[in-house]
DNA sequence: CTAACGAGCGCAAACGATTGCGTCAATTTG
DNA sequence: CAAATTGACGCAATCGTTTGCGCTCGTTAG
């Protein structure tokens, strides 16, 4: 079942045989149509390891998330998978563990592998490290957290937009006492949303002590560590804004323990939506994203990067748009 | 930065090289000292693919599941991932996408590219064409989904003790109009959780008639379909049990869309524990397993079975333990 | 009728590792 | 001291493809 039985069969060449089979050189019809039955009648699938070590280029994407568990990267990931196999890539999946050095060895295996590209959502990845372990060997296009000017592409999403989104309609229901819950400040969605947010409280002429911007982990127990407290503080804010679905949840759970009703007791926006947001107690208010975008769109960006290695690097903004459920305040009709 | 460029550097051949890198056969520790050494300087790191190519193992391990998108799935994908990678393995992922078809071309892609072994979540493959594209060419472990007696193990959840557990609380609550909300009966969990449910229906005598039981797609928006459906029934049920968490998040929405109250009006237990089932409206009782067990077990399974071509066929229950919130009917203490 | 040309195809060298076998020298044995 | 043994290493084949180059025809032009 190699390619040199097919040729055997069809009484040509490997040669022969594997142009025929790609379809590239100039050849009688007969040879061709001869090479063609012989690798059906024998069901012949090229190997692709074979020709992949000759070709030096794999067909294969890898992909690196902090936790696919996490519901944001699990959706990615299935929107990147759908297009990429589409273009006759594979994935080949390492999940970082929101640990650095984990991360950097999936890297370097990745690059060792010969992946022709890679997807990156960082958790925090510095320019050196990448650029030792990456640089452009492989062309890289981050989505979530992203480094700035470095890779063949980027996409995030509307960070300042969503937290402008998220604040003003915190600001609108009334509240002025708004604290922010966001996770570790090591990748730049991160940073981005911090900054978003004291900068948008600033024009809004919030008082927004230090106190009120927590920054812990990126999962549901930190989130609800630092909510219990936010609301042990003798002024504790009337709002907060959760930079990621894990963090909302994490303080949904600690109103529910202390018994602070949402959204009379304290109102909760978060940023990242999720698909039973809406069947929480109380259904979340949050920034919707088509689900899966953000993978679909940074493959799409990779894709067309691979064959144009000159390509300026591009840059994609996902933009953010708000579901105002009950968890802020809004009145719920029940549908 | 070949083999080749290390030798040399080495002043010795190839074969010793790699001998020396790989620690096999005898030699001066001389040689070795100065083969590590010149690999060292070169930051040498063996090319995997053509390694593979010549020891005909990939170190690499096809998943293949119906959603990465699915709160299980995902868990599985986790757990398995971090399994593997500590064995020296790497994931190729494919989602199927619940389409029989795209699994089938999944796994020829994988067999194709000679992965060392399988893990497969199967949306119903049947035998015969299981046997035609892997065979006994790739050692598979099935997980969630089992096909009896094919591959090399298989782990699934207690499909008939999950289902008795919960049947068995819905009684205790001193329901007897259950019904059973089931998603396609194409793989054997979904079988055997139906089967389960008119056993353990039928020992306790409940009057389960046939508009009880609803078989629809395994998704959100068809358990909310099928919840309708349910609701309209003359003599409506008093009890739903959902085959799976997505199922159940269904069968909630369809409640809250017609103002049912849970678990006054309709009690509803899931299959499947989440996350974030603590925190939906009201919360959902569910069967607890260690998040990503399954996939840990199987990914076990498999790299057991590697080495040992001739072992015996291993299948595994994962075992499940009933956690009651308030969907049920119990009491919820607020922590 | 011969020269030039091009289409159609095969030879063999890659790609980068692993590994069976052979060689050579140093050592041990009789 | 010659022969046998063994340890350390190199040669070359191999895994299955792709591809540059060259060969051999048949055709066409001069």
């Amino acid at each position: 079942m190699t390619l040199l039985d097919v040729a055997r069969r069809a009484g040509v060449s490997a040669s022969t045989a594997s142009r025929a089979l790609n379809g590239i050189g100039e050849m009688t019809p007969a040879t061709r149509q001869a090479v063609l039955e012989a690798a059906a009648e024998l069901r012949y699938v090229p190997f692709p390891l074979a020709r992949s070590l000759r070709t030096r280029h794999t067909m294969t994407i890898g992909f690196v998330v902090p936790d696919v568990g996490a519901g944001f990267y699990a959706a990615s990931l299935r929107g990147a998978q759908h297009t990429l196999v589409d273009a006759g890539y594979h994935i080949m999946l390492m999940d970082s563990e929101r640990d650095l050095e984990e991360e950097v060895a999936a890297l370097r295996t990745l690059v060792a592998h010969r992946v022709d590209g890679l997807l990156l959502a960082t958790t925090g990845i510095d320019r050196e490290t990448f650029e030792r372990e990456v640089g452009d060997r492989t062309p890289c296009v981050f989505f979530d957290g992203v480094l700035d000017d470095v890779g063949v592409g980027a996409v995030s999403p509307d960070n300042l937009g969503g937290i402008r989104i998220l604040v003003e309609h915190l600001v609108e229901h009334g509240h002025r006492r708004i604290a922010f819950l966001s996770g570790a400040q090591t990748e730049s969605s991160g940073r981005e949303r911090l900054e978003a947010f004291r900068l948008v409280a600033g024009e809004a002429g919030l008082n927004a002590p230090d106190d009120y911007v927590r920054l812990c982990d990126w999962d549901t127990g930190s989130g609800r560590a630092a909510t219990l407290e936010l609301l042990a503080l003798d002024e504790s804010p009337t709002a907060v804004v959760a930079a990621s679905e894990d963090l909302a949840l994490g303080c949904l759970q600690a109103c529910r323990e202390r018994g602070v009703e949402i959204p009379r007791d304290l109102a909760l926006v978060s940023f990242d939506d999720c698909y039973f947001a809406e069947l929480l107690a109380p259904p979340l208010t949050a920034l919707r994203a088509p689900a899966g975008e953000t993978g679909r769109l940074a493959a799409e960006l990779l894709l067309e990067a691979l064959p144009n290695p000159g390509a300026p690097r591009r840059e994609e903004r996902v933009p953010l748009s708000l579901v105002a459920r009950a968890s802020c305040g809004c009145p719920m009709d029940q549908r």
